[in-house]
DNA sequence: TTGAAAGCGCTAACAG
DNA sequence: CTGTTAGCGCTTTCAA
């Protein structure tokens, strides 16, 4: 690419009109003490020239930048497009503009430094605070404030928006046990993850509370991904003693139950009733009975969150709850 | 907000390390003249201080940022998700990382500048080129590439990716002719819009080609909106002589008449045979066939080219077509 | 192999 | 009301 640098800067607006650019500067960020007519020849050379200030340059003076940044690990999963059409929705109703920012893929670079660098660009240059989706690190200090939607480990002093994991996996097992389902296997996710161990615990204490003595060969481990869970599924419907449901920890694990079923011959929910966490709309699997956590409302809430924090305003609480929902959608059946 | 400005800089590595900054800098470079126990000094520094460099700064200051802007309408509708997931795939496997710029709202300013000031913020600045959506403005002119997908206007100076807009339509509306529909409605787009034109352009030449008469009373109106589209189908589908069939210019107004018909107590397909362009994946409307304009292969395609164009590599067409596909999902039935 | 110094385009005092 | 001026954090000559 040829190094050009040959944009319309203030300085050219300033030349054209036959000012300073810092009357120019004041123009562009609407200070009043501008005669009207300078102002108005300034307006119509901006236009003629079609002049746009540099959000670097901008960013790089002052320290509102009416930027918000959101940090996701990709733009592909519904997971994080559910989550961004929330914060989109309230970027709508705000005078604050939106910047997403991803590599594309999680594992691009190392998963360790990726959001920390990510987070430190955004925030020390050109938005006024980010939204992190899905933060591995909740170590990251700032002067800019920062929310977590999702976090991976909760730290109380970090405002974050979560969902009711625990009592989301409770409800979910609750129902298939009164359904009948005894015999009901588990995909995990990644343990190190807090919503995967949360969800962990939900499963076995249902079981706990209806007397239903756990099976370690009924818990498989997986990793939130949908390979890894096609495998795990059928490493449980292998058994000899097959079980008759099964709880995904996530939307791909609950895909993946759904793929290994299919390869397997087994019938849903004839033969197994399915049920998984997160919301699943894609087209195959509409059917299935899901809990749902809500996603966009927790982008909405995390955003306006920090439209707060960016504008001083009192949070009531730092760590915001959007309660999980179990949608039933047949993809369940009695059993005996 | 509290206006601090803590944040680590390249002058505290620098202090830190015993260097001076333009060391740091050459180290944050990799170039490669600086002395090895040096280079690591700085590099451990780097990492315990967790310092980030600008990217307000750098980028004002350099011409590469290794960054790639995407311009939005909106990140809600499933049009500009597929495109976006498309451009996601690309990034993945390329060095850049990925900046999408929002304001959520195709409407929350002005449209007109919107998108103009939106191109020149991201592309005076902080990326090396820009992916705009949906462009409404062909004459943007700028130093730094740009290349715009589905673009409102085609201009062949202009690096642009779009669809088969007229073929489609076409084949479209072959199909339903050749199943023996021949009072067919068409709910059109925005006028103004390259791509409508064409689609209404390919309703009629298949109608002529057919040797049926055009009713314009079977065209009505739209605007690729869903509230609009249902008002448009309603007209239609008032008419003394209903159509049999109804193609839709775009997924929301295929969403329209869906809805239109729901209202009017019609059954799809048995009353009502329904097209669309562009794929609608929605949950509801899975049924639906569907002229597929392969929208996230189109924004792959828009990042691959914008990508040669920052490396100045030889572009084999400035204008690239991605073929639409007629997607038949049963939502068709035979007329008589 | 390193440092000093000059800006990149802009905003915000401070003068006038 | 307007202009002059001093940086924001960084990269990049140019010297040492």
């Amino acid at each position: 690419m040829q190094p050009k640098r040959s944009a319309i800067k203030i300085q050219d607006v300033a030349r054209e009109a036959g000012v300073s650019v810092s009357t120019v500067s004041r123009v562009l960020n609407g200070k009043v003490d501008v005669a009207k007519d300078t102002q108005d020849r300034i307006l119509t050379v901006i236009d003629e020239l079609g002049y746009s200030s540099s959000l670097a340059a901008r960013s790089m003076r002052s320290l509102r930048t009416n930027v918000i940044g959101l940090v996701m690990p990709d733009v592909e999963h519904p997971f994080s497009i559910e989550i961004m059409k929330g914060v989109n929705r309230a970027i709508t109703e705000s005078p604050f503009d939106l910047l997403v920012y991803t590599t594309g893929n999680v594992r691009k670079y190392a998963a360790a430094n990726h959001e920390r660098r990510f987070v430190a660009q955004l925030n020390n240059s050109i938005t006024d605070g980010v939204i992190i989706v899905a933060s591995a690190n909740a170590s990251i200090f700032l002067d800019k404030p920062v929310v977590s939607v999702d976090p991976h480990t909760i730290d109380p002093n970090y405002p974050s928006i979560y969902g009711t994991n625990y009592a989301g996996a409770m409800e979910a097992m609750e129902y298939l046990l009164e359904l009948g389902h005894r015999r009901i296997g588990f995909i995990a996710g990644r343990p190190e993850l807090e919503s995967a161990t949360q969800r962990l615990l939900g499963y076995k204490d249902a079981l706990k509370k209806w007397g239903v003595a756990i099976d370690e060969s009924l818990i498989a481990n997986g990793d939130f991904s949908m390979p890894v869970s096609i495998l795990a599924a059928k490493q449980i419907l292998s058994l000899l003693e097959r079980p008759s449901a099964i709880f995904a920890a996530n939307d791909q694990s609950a895909i993946g139950v759904f793929e290994a079923a299919r390869d397997m011959n087994l019938l849903i929910p004839e033969d197994l009733s399915v049920i998984g966490f997160d919301n699943i709309t894609e087209a195959n699997y509409i059917n299935l009975t899901t809990v749902d956590q809500f996603l966009s409302e927790m982008g909405s809430k995390a955003t306006r969150m920090l439209i707060k924090i960016i504008n001083d305003e009192p949070l009531e609480n730092r760590i915001h709850q959007i309660r999980t929902k179990l949608i039933v959608r047949g993809s369940c059946q009695r059993n005996n």
